[in-house]
DNA sequence: GAGTTTTGTTCTCGGTGAGAACATAACAGG
DNA sequence: CCTGTTATGTTCTCACCGAGAACAAAACTC
């Protein structure tokens, strides 16, 4: 059974309500409006905020007086508080990143890695480089899926379910690892464009189509920690054997393997992705068969959201990557795609289909998020409270 | 900001926690070990019971003595206390049940119908018949989807989009609708083969495949309450048109229409069902073109449900209706097909494909569970009280 | 029949948020 | 410049809640 519930409880249950609206807020706070918005009066709101002061969780500054009234004060992170660091280890870079409460993001330190599991010792050491007692917990985006959430499994790089417990081991700070797409997708329902969505889902389409289910705000990560594999799913009726050992997969037709494989070139690492951009380009100057390939690619991305539409019924859906371009480039292709995919009797209400807002920063800020959930939980909050 | 929480909250939220445990568990619950699974105190639970059983929800009835120790008291439903009262209205029959705390269901009523919206008149004739002070919603399921939890489309009816606030108007019991297959799942992760599942999937097969996915014990329902519809996913590579506008559904290849169609035979209504039904016979006696129909139907299965795990990363699957027949006969198949569509990475976990053990009862049972749901809330419960 | 075990009951206590009353600091208008 | 208005901060009382300890009660065991 899960919260217990006693009347000590409460009052942590209350702050953490708290420091999640701050957290979530899309401009600071001020006392007066936490206090309306979790519906508590202004003396408790006025204690809840004295003690998480004390314990350096938030800090209150004065608010600029705007209108009539006793000036109030901004809800804003203690300077001495916590922070969540984020990394973002991509297939050949990665960065590393504080983050403070409310999601303010300071990018620390970034480089290029030798692809091998080295690249950790490398991470480890920026972090040690720039940890200081305010480091609370890291979170980590990979570039592949994670398997009950230890085995890490990175094609591109040859990582073959590499053993994380070894990679992040006991010497690291607290550590939360998620992929990049997943994580990317939880940036968009936290702070873009899927921010307030209830059922939503975002894509990231590189080399093939990751993605994740988003509930209320919650990536969706299934009983092993790796769904969210979409583009794994035979929904364009491709004859070709994927690299994941099955055949037909929806990723065989959209993003930039598909793009490179229409001019008959073996996709490759790299070469690979520069090839994909090179032909949007031509096709943005009127290069037919680049415009073909183009199309093939925004039809099969339509049609393969369509087929998800009808069976999970998303509001919205936030693409990145390679589907900002076709965004960009084919919208109504993509559009009248999914459209036609759809059941006939939901094409008068079909979900939004959004450029994700977050850019490159999606896997960082969703790193982040992850740390931050971490840390705005009830034993954490009380924790703190007592140890101050 | 959701749940306010004050200090008088509490006790409703824990009231609720208690009888949400009655509700639930598998074999009645003795106080004291319902004050052990909440983690409060006997004295605390001395009090939480004695109020709700002021407020006739809850009895305690002296529980036969087990071993050493002062005896106790078993939790039951109240004699007097709220019932919830569930449809299933199928296709050409309804059933009207009486359920209490705890999901004992007692049938009270059953019927054929017109299979016009008329049928919604006797339904709420019979409700009236039964319905005493007692009880307090009713929960209604379709054999179709419901659009904004109010236009009901049943295409075997003809039902296009029929209006839900006119068929259940003002004068019905607070009704909670929604449509079998979500139900059949609810009632599986509830009281059946997902109890305790995480991340679990369910699929009724029946002409199509409707389902849902399942995630602690809830289902979900997406943006507009339509979520679910993974049998109009072109999982399968058929090139056929389906009824729902699409082509290539998953459904024209798995279920009561894709075995009769083997037979050049026009898909139809009930004797479309009962001729699939003839085939599985005939496959289980060595009929080889109804067992090649039966394999191709399993196969198909396997396939999709393979592409979904790689999306969902369900723990288990469990399926009814002709899914029950399917795993009966060629389990196997199934399994291998569904292997066949997993990642290569994931195959050594694949997940469990299970018959579901509810049988005809699903719907019925999801529909008390969504009534049930309703009134195991704090604002009910806390009404309940403070009337008493 | 005495000891053990489990649960029920009673009482005190610290903690929590609500609510009312009052204080305070800005602004607006004459 | 002064007064009234408005929004917020502050203080105090109060009802309520669950924890915990101490004790009582009812079964079983040996």
């Amino acid at each position: 059974m899960p919260q217990t519930m006693t009347s000590a409880d409460l009052r942590t249950h209350n702050q953490v309500r708290l420091l999640r609206a701050v957290h979530d807020a899309a401009v600071p706070l001020t006392r007066a409006e936490a206090a309306r918005v979790l519906g508590i009066g202004r003396n408790t709101a006025a204690a809840l905020v004295g003690e998480l002061e004390q314990a350096r969780l938030l800090h209150e500054v004065p608010a600029e007086t705007g209108g009539r009234g006793r000036p109030t004060t901004l809800l804003v992170p203690h300077p001495e508080g916590p922070l969540a660091f984020a990394v973002d280890f991509r297939e050949d870079t990665w960065t590393l990143a504080s983050v403070e409460l409310g999601g303010a993001i300071t990018e620390l330190e970034g480089g290029e890695h030798d692809r091998t599991p080295h690249a950790f010792t490398e991470i480890r050491a920026a972090i040690e480089r720039h940890a200081t007692d305010r480091l609370a917990v890291v979170g980590f985006a990979t570039s592949g899926p994670i398997r009950d959430g230890r085995r890490l499994h990175i094609s591109h790089l040859g990582w073959d379910e590499v053993d994380l417990d070894v990679l992040i081991g006991a010497d690291w700070p607290e550590t939360l690892v998620d992929n990049d797409a997943r994580l990317a997708g939880l940036a968009e329902a936290r702070r873009g464009a899927l921010r307030g969505t209830g059922t939503a889902m975002h894509f990231h389409i590189d080399f093939d189509i990751g993605g994740t289910l988003l509930l209320r705000g919650d990536a969706q990560r299934g009983a092993h920690g790796i769904a969210g594999e979409f583009g794994h799913m035979p929904l364009t009726g491709s004859a070709l054997e994927c690299m994941c050992g099955v055949r037909g997969c929806w990723s065989l037709d959209v993003g930039a393997n598909a793009l490179v494989r229409r001019f008959g070139a073996r996709p490759g690492y790299v070469e690979g992705r520069d090839f994909a951009r090179e032909i949007l380009r031509r096709a943005e100057d009127g290069d037919p068969q680049a415009a073909a390939a183009l199309d093939a690619n925004a039809a099969a991305l339509g049609k393969g959201l369509g087929a998800l539409a009808n069976a999970l019924d998303p509001e919205a859906i936030s693409l990145s990557g390679l589907g900002l371009d076709l965004i960009r480039l084919r919208r109504d292709l993509i559009e009248s795609a999914c459209a036609e995919n759809l059941m006939a009797f939901r094409r008068d209400a079909p979900p939004q289909i959004l450029p994700g807002t977050m850019g490159d920063a999606g896997p960082l800020t969703g790193a982040a998020e992850i740390a931050w959930d971490a840390l705005l939980t009830p034993d954490r909050v009380k924790n703190r409270l007592q140890g101050a």
